[in-house]
DNA sequence: GCGGGTCCGTGCGGCAGCGCACATACAAGG
DNA sequence: CCTTGTATGTGCGCTGCCGCACGGACCCGC
């Protein structure tokens, strides 16, 4: 919102730190089908199972890989934002996963035809080893929801998912409802307005009516469990070159 | 046990099923640093965060991912037995990653030095689109971990993980404590137990002192949460070349 | 400025799983 | 055969989260 983010075809792929990282040679050669679009909240970028022509790089946008169970519970998997790509079964040769992907903040991104994007990555160059370093930081990622979902509280998961979201956003502000987070972190509602609860009443966020803004970052972090920066430093290990000054704290 | 596996080197790689789906000449390209190497129980195969040397691939052991908290709490990320290989990271190029992989069932495996596998990885050829896809398989098996976490009760679980292990195992009985399959599924000791005891009344199965045998298989699956399925039919999909005739239900 | 749809707050009963403590039972080796 | 270490069974109070229900508040658009 309060950013003027310039247009221009050659600049706007380096929005996303992923493209950003690579071979000026790499870059021209993906510009053919590399296309910018808007992303809304809400978009299905892929659903379960399905096939996608496509390879998204957000640049301002957020999407979630969530699962839905059969009984319609789901449960956040992984976000990318503009430090990632969404589709990684495009060029790992699965071609689809058992997972959806949903705009989770709207925005934009760039997306490059699969076809195209796997034909650069097994010629097995530096665009390869920065998309296969970057599915490691994703698995690590996941491993770590996994174990999160199984030890940490609904608080110190609704803070580890504010700090996440903040890491890939411009401001200090989110918008996105309780029942969403409640989605994401699959679990209820009402859980998840006693767990922002607590944290408004000490002062660590303040939020209205599907708005949600980080008062105190630091405290944020004094409270959530060893995930969030378990990830956080794989992340930053991994993929050296995607590292973004403002959220490096 | 009841198995006579051919021990001589032109054959004991085909006991993994990933190593049996290369091409005859990219296996040849390996043998030069290709051993046999015992897995005992317990046996930790790559330690969080450390480096290791050597690719593993489990030819009758099986090896889990684990991943240990700060405070000593586990949770099991995910499972690999004679179907896959341990060690992605290794080829990925991370190197490393933040969890553990520990033998849960002992037996054996063949092992590679890292370096010429990584090699022959860059090189692009079948070689590189099986461990790709294998990786994939990988990735379903953790994200199905994070969602059963979240979602699922102690009683399914433990009927998945039981699955789980009997498709990477000879028999219908594992060599298993109580308290270890509590560390895998991140749960009390005593959870596991009741869990047990439920399934071994309605003759499930049948246990004593560290050894589980199975004696109704069908009803197992009858009583599984949905995951189980959803990762079994991944690597039947992804990995069509590894499919083992005597676990197809 | 008013109405309706969405979002948030709260209360209540219920239950699965936890942490702890201790009793029992089994297996292996002297 | 008996001891010892380890594995398993059971009980109890507690807590975090669930499912449900409903009241209240906010915001947008007419």
């Amino acid at each position: 919102m309060s950013r003027t983010e310039p247009a221009s075809a050659a600049t706007l792929p380096k929005a996303n730190r992923l493209l950003a990282a690579l071979p000026e040679a790499t870059l021209q050669g993906l510009l053919p089908t590399l296309e910018r679009v808007p992303l809304p909240l809400g978009m299905v970028v892929y659903e379960s199972g399905g096939t996608q022509g496509h390879v998204y790089f957000p640049t301002s946008a957020i999407v979630s890989l969530l699962y839905v169970l059969a009984d319609g519970a789901s449960a956040e998997i992984a976000v990318t934002g503009n430090e990632g790509l969404v589709g990684i079964a495009l060029f790992m040769g699965g071609e689809t996963t058992p997972s959806r992907a949903v705009v989770q903040s709207a925005g934009e991104g760039m997306r490059i035809r699969a076809s195209l994007l796997k034909k650069e990555f097994e010629s097995g160059g530096e665009l390869q080893h920065l998309l296969l370093r970057y599915t490691q930081a994703l698995i690590t990622q996941m491993t770590q929801t996994a174990v999160c979902n199984r030890h940490h509280s609904v608080d110190q998961q609704l803070c580890r998912w504010l700090l996440m979201m903040l890491d890939r956003l411009p401001g200090n502000e989110l918008v996105m409802t309780q029942e969403l987070i409640a989605n994401m972190l699959g679990v209820r509602r009402e859980g998840v307005t006693e767990a922002a609860g607590r944290l408004q009443v000490e002062g660590l966020i303040h939020y209205r009516r599907g708005h949600i803004e980080v008062l105190n970052r630091p405290q944020l972090e004094a409270r959530v469990c060893e995930c969030y920066a378990v990830v956080k430093t794989e992340y930053d290990r991994l993929l050296p070159e995607i590292r973004k000054a403002s959220t490096i704290n």
